[in-house]
DNA sequence: AATTATTTGTATCGTTCACTACAAAATACC
DNA sequence: GGTATTTTGTAGTGAACGATACAAATAATT
């Protein structure tokens, strides 16, 4: 086991907290985009030259790797909470939409699904990266759904997935959080609707 | 007027198509994006040196500029066709939304809308240019809608434009024709119940 | 033939990118 | 005190970016 040591290692002491830089560099990455975010403008907002910054994260990937898993347990939409089995799915994936709208705008500038865009961008290995948290939701949302409508699970994953990645767009674009919502709430009674049908 | 002339131009002759170059570009920005797109690759690709790029283009987002044009009136949806004032709105918008399905993964490796995804580029002149279109389409889309049901054109075309940038999204992410239309066709049976509520 | 106008190819420009070589500094261990 | 270990700051690497300076080339015009 790791011994939680209060003793200090050998070396020279850190002068930064990696943690609060990872904390920071979510906030640059969210803001503006994986690729807009250059290494430089992240060691000058932690104050450090680039070698602390490599030899603290290993590469500008490595620290993205840091801030989804660090966004993954303080941002993202926290779908075990919302699809409890327990809960008519309905309102549970309404739940998760209305979730979504709240998020994507509740911390300006950093608007959307800092996965969703990450999905999207031009390094290889931060999509990568950023795929698999998605890929991990989606399959999330499609095993509460198959548990009730395993006809329908993939039919409507896509369609939330599609509303999803729209309302993280929306929201980069602007958009404000009553429009959102409202278009979650449209989005919200077309699975219910769906899955009404679906018998 | 322009005289529509056959008689050639003073100086040295072109030694290639700027229109071509146009459809060339268009097809580089629409498998990878705006960012992911280098003047170099460009050039190589059209068989020329930069000063023959920049003469005929200005810059790169003025070459982004003449592409999104040849887009629009080439491989964007047709709203106008679609949008019909004499068809039914649900019908119309129902359309609208299979066509994007159908559209985003018409021309492989070109996924997804090429304005949307430009409206997200890195670059602060493209993304101005690819907003254009973007707000003349969603205009286009919530005045056929306020023509019949003016008090929810807002929440509409909002729902509409969402679930187009997720479409656009998911195309780029591999999502197959079959899929997409089935989302398409959810989305299109959400706005035919909000229009039957709204009365 | 001389002039004017335009495009061409060559060879860069300066900036920004992610990343590192290297030695001095600062700590714990012996 | 001396050694081992780690982080630090300085100063850079090579590559890619969008964009250009410049002169030779190629045409119409005079």
């Amino acid at each position: 086991m790791n011994d939680t040591n209060n003793s200090r290692p050998r070396g020279r002491p850190r002068r930064f907290d990696p943690g609060q830089g990872v904390a920071t560099a979510q906030h640059l990455f969210h803001a503006r985009g994986y690729d807009a975010v250059g290494v430089a403008e992240i060691t000058s907002a932690l104050g450090i030259n680039p070698p602390s910054f490599y030899a603290a994260f290993g590469s500008k990937a490595g620290l993205y790797a840091r801030v989804l898993e660090r966004y993954a347990t303080t941002d993202a939409i926290p779908l075990e909470d919302l699809l409890r089995p327990d809960r008519p799915l309905a309102e549970s994936l309404a739940a998760v939409l209305e979730e979504a709208a709240r998020r994507y705008v509740a911390r300006p500038p950093a608007a959307g699904c800092l996965v969703l865009e990450g999905i999207g961008c031009d390094d290889e290995e931060a999509r990568r990266i950023a795929a698999a948290y998605h890929r991990a939701a989606l399959d999330r949302i499609r095993h509460s759904i198959a548990a009730v409508h395993p006809d329908t699970a993939q039919r409507l994953t896509d369609f939330v997935s599609v509303t999803m990645a729209g309302l993280s767009a929306e929201a980069r674009n602007g958009i404000g959080l009553d429009r959102l919502l409202e278009t979650a709430r449209v989005a919200g009674r077309a699975v219910a609707r769906e899955l009404a049908a679906a018998g």
